[in-house]
DNA sequence: AATGAATGAGGATTCATTCAT
DNA sequence: GATGAATGAATCCTCATTCAT
C-alpha cells in the first residue's frame, strides 16, 4: 500500500516553514534548503513537490491571503450592521496576527515582488478587489458615494498596516485606533 | 599630477545607475555589475568608490529620500496658507516622479529591507518623521488634534501611494485625489 | 535511495589532491578549484564537504600530521631498547616520505601560517608535544637532564630537516646521519 | 633642479613599510596597497620603484639577511679566540632582534617561498653557506671535523630557531641557552 | 516517496598593475 | 617624481536545481 496522502501533507508543511523561516530572518532571502530544514525533509522533495523557489513562496502567500480572507469572511458573519461590519474589516485588517514579523515580511516582500512577477501581481489584485467588495457592500447603507468611501478606507487601512509595521513608533493598536476614528466619522 | 575630481561624478552616477535598473527590473537583485555597467564602469570601481554593495543601495535610497525631501521643502515655501501647505504636502508625496518604476521599486523594496536592515530603518524614520513634522505644523492651525489627524493623513498618503504603485484599477491621478478630498473636508 | 557513503571517499580524495596540488606548486596559494580538479569534483562539493577554504587546508594538515604520528608510533613499538627507540623517531622524523615536495611544502607553509592561524598552531604544538614526549621517554634511561636533552634533539632534528627541505648541498642522507651522530654519542 | 636621492630614499621607506606591515599582521598576505600606505606614498609609486610585488618582498628580504650578516661580522671583530667567536654567531642567530614578528614571519614565509621560487632560495643560499662557512673557521682550531660539527651546529641554530618562534613552550632566551649548552660542550 | 550526491551558474569582493595627467 | 583613476583577472563561496538510487 503506498503512503497515501503524504503529498498535501508535505505541502503544508513547506508553505508553514516557509513562513516561519521568512518570519525568523525576516527577508524573503531565505534558501530552500533552510525551508526544507524547517520542514524536517531533503531539498530535493521540496522541489519535488513545488516545481521552483517561486512556487513555494507563492503558495506561501496564497495561504497568508486565504487566511486573511477567512477572518474577515467570518468577521462579517458574526458582525452586527453595517458598522458592525466595517469594525470587523478593519479588525481583521490589522489584527495581531497580521503584525508577526513573518506576516510583515511576507506582506513587504509580496509588495516588492508585485510590480515584476505577474503571479504576485495576480494575488494581491484579488486581495484588494474582495478589501474593496466588502467595504462597499458595508458602507452603502452609510454614505453616498460608498465607492470612494470604501477606496479612501482600504488605503488609509494599508498606510496604517505600513506604519504599524514600519514605525516603532505606530504599534498596531494605535494604528487600529487610527483607522477606528475614521470608522466612527463614517458610522456617525 | 593625475585626472582629479572623479569621485562625485561617478558617485552620482552609480546612484543614477541604480536607480536606473532597480527601476528597470523591478526588483532589489540587481548585480553590482549590472549596476557597473549601467555606470559605464567596472564593478571593481564602483566597490571603489562604495565600499560594498549594501552602501551603494543606501546612497541610492539617500538620494532618493532627499529629492522627495527637497521638493516638499520647495512646495511648503511655495504654499499659500494652511491649507495651501497641506495639499503641497500631498502633491509632492504623491507626484509624478515618485511613480516611475524605479522610484516605485525603490520605495517598496525599500519597506521590505527596513525591518532587517537597521540603517534602511533609520533613514526610512528620517522620512517618517519629516512627514509628520511638517503635517502637524500645516494642520495645527485647522484642527484640534494636529498629531492624530497628522498621522491619520499621514497614513492614507501612504496607503494611497501603495495603492497606485501597486494597483492598476488605481492611477496616481485617483489616488491623489482620493486624499485631496480628505484634506477639502479638513480644511473645510 | 540515494548513492550513500560518498562522504568519507570525497573527504579523502580532497585531503589527498589539497596535498598534491600544495606540493606540485610548492605553495599555499592554490584555489579550492585546482584542489577540486584535482580531486576530479566540482569545486562547489569540496565547499559542501568541507565548509570553507580553511577547513580543507586544515584537513590535510591533520592527516599528514597522523601520518607522521603513526609511523613514530610503528617505529616505537618495533624498537629494541632506549638506543632503538631513539634511533626510531629520528629515522621516522627524517624518513624519506617527509621529503618529497608535497610534505615539504605543507610543512613550510604550515610553519608559515603558524603564527598567524590559532588552529594551525594548535595543530603544531600538539606536534611538538608529543615529539617531545617521545623522546623524554627514550632518553630517560639513558641521561641524567632527559628534558633538556630531548629539547636539544628535538631541535637539532627540525633544524636538520628544514635544512635537507632548502638548502640542496644537504641531502636527506646526509641531515639523517648528522642526527645520528648525536643520537649516537649520546647512547654512547 | 631635480629631487635627488629620492629613488633610496623611497626604496628604504618601502622596504622598511614591508618588514614593518609583515610583522604587524604576521602574514605575507600583505598587499602593495598597505605597504604604502605604511611608507607614506602610493601604490602606484610602489610599483614605479620596485617593478612588481615580488621585487619589493625580495629586497625586504635581502635586507633582513644583510642586517643579519652585519651583525654576525660585528660580532666576529668583537670576539676573542675560537669559542668567543662561536658564542659570537650563536648570539647573533639568536638575539631578540630575530624574535619580533615581523623578522618571524618573514623568515617563516621565506622558507616557504624558497622551494618555489628561485631568487628566494637563491637568497638563502647565501644564507646558510656564509653561516657554515664562519661556523667552520670558528670551529677548526677546536675540533677535527669541523665541517660535520658545523653543519650540526647550523642545525642546532635554526631547529631551535624555529622552536622558539612556534611553540610559545619555548622563549628565545631558553633556545639560545640550548644552543649554548652544545657550544660549551665543544669549547670543553 | 525520498534523499544524498553533485554541479553550473553566478556574485560580491579583492588586488596587482597600468595609465593619463 | 607622483598619484588618483581605472580595470581585468581571480577567488571564495552560495544556491537552486537535477539525478541516480
Amino acid at each position: 500500500m503506498p503512503k497515501v496522502g503524504a503529498e498535501p501533507i508535505r505541502k503544508a508543511a513547506l508553505i508553514n516553514a516557509t513562513i516561519e523561516t521568512v518570519g525568523r530572518t525576516g527577508s524573503l532571502d531565505v534558501t530552500v534548503a533552510q525551508i526544507a530544514r524547517e520542514a524536517g525533509m531533503s531539498p530535493a522533495l521540496a522541489h519535488h513537490y513545488f516545481g521552483s523557489k517561486g512556487d513555494i513562496f507563492l503558495a506561501a502567500m496564497r495561504h497568508i491571503l486565504s487566511r486573511y480572507g477567512d477572518g474577515v469572511r467570518a468577521a462579517l458573519v458574526a458582525a452586527d450592521g453595517s458598522g458592525g461590519r466595517l469594525r470587523g474589516i478593519v479588525d481583521e485588517s490589522l489584527a495581531g496576527g497580521n503584525f508577526d514579523l513573518a506576516a510583515m515580511s511576507a506582506w513587504l516582500n509580496f509588495y516588492a515582488l508585485a510590480p515584476t512577477d505577474p503571479q504576485a501581481a495576480r494575488l494581491l489584485r484579488v486581495y484588494h478587489r474582495r478589501l474593496r467588495s466588502n467595504l462597499i457592500h458595508a458602507l452603502r447603507p452609510l454614505v453616498a458615494d460608498a465607492a470612494a468611501e470604501a477606496d479612501r478606507l482600504a488605503a488609509l487601512i494599508d498606510g496604517a498596516y505600513l506604519r504599524a509595521v514600519l514605525d516603532p513608533d505606530m504599534p498596531p493598536d494605535r494604528a487600529r485606533a487610527l483607522v477606528m476614528d475614521e470608522v466612527r466619522r463614517i458610522t456617525g
